[in-house]
DNA sequence: AGTTGATCATCT
DNA sequence: AGATGATCAACT
């Protein structure tokens, strides 16, 4: 028997992960949850990880709150991206957690987000809130990587964002900084505070930073996609 | 508070 | 309308 289901073990493989994709490719996210005995939300409002937490079930991931990537054995991050009817994504992407402190002599090339980025599984989803959530549908998967182009775009932003860590200026740092990288607010909310290095070198609170691609970058990448 | 998964809601 | 800054949930 054929049955599209959830795969019940992590994939073995590349092949076996972006087949499994493919066969999700067109189905709504109604369906995907029926399927495996989910109910979805009216609506992201207060539960923004859904889809990506549903997309992790369909595709074998190691369930959501480890310290590494989805696919360990595969060095393969998934990541759920919101589309509108153009194909262009509605949202950033977030990366990860900045590192605020203990970043001296740190370089892009064992950086936390080059690694996150190294390779790359990305589902589109249509994400316009017009569309109920049950019925918003998967779009076909992308398995990236950066190319030199795109990894000198991050590093350069990267570099700049992370000086101005360094050098204690991380409150000056507004989502402007970065062409395809920037830097804003991961957190619960503005009374989390994280410690991070202040303009004298002395130690302050501030909210805690995430790295999130631009959009410019992942509609690029999606672009790409499309054409080829 | 920090990790994972992200989108919301307000402002320009 | 689109981007920025703020926020939600589950788990540890």
């Amino acid at each position: 028997m054929h049955t599209l289901q959830p795969l019940q073990h992590p994939p073995e493989n590349e092949a076996e992960l972006l087949l499994q994709a493919r066969r999700l490719a067109g189905l709504t996210l109604g369906e995907l949850a029926f399927l495996a005995g989910l109910t979805p939300p009216a609506d992201l409002k207060r539960d923004k990880g859904w889809i990506g937490m549903l997309l992790e079930r369909w595709l074998g991931a190691s369930a959501g709150s480890k310290p590494e990537q989805d696919f360990a054995a595969l060095g393969i991050e998934l990541k759920t991206i919101p589309i509108d009817s153009l194909g262009r994504p509605l949202e950033t992407t977030f990366v990860c957690v900045a590192p605020l402190t203990g970043n001296t002599g740190v370089i892009w090339e064992t950086s936390h987000v080059r690694h996150k980025l190294q390779r790359v599984l990305w589902v589109p989803v249509e994400g316009e809130r017009a569309i109920p959530l049950a019925e918003r549908r998967v779009g076909s998967p992308l398995l990236w990587s950066p190319d030199p182009h795109e990894d000198e775009q991050l590093r350069r932003d990267w570099e700049e964002l992370m000086d101005l860590i360094v050098l204690g200026q991380v409150e000056r740092i507004t989502a402007r900084h970065g062409e395809v990288l920037q830097l804003r607010p991961k957190a619960a909310n503005s009374k989390a505070l994280t410690e991070a290095v202040g303009a004298q070198g002395q130690p302050i609170l501030t909210l805690p930073r995430g790295f999130y691609l631009k959009k410019n970058f992942t509609a690029a990448l999606l672009a790409r996609h499309f054409i080829t």
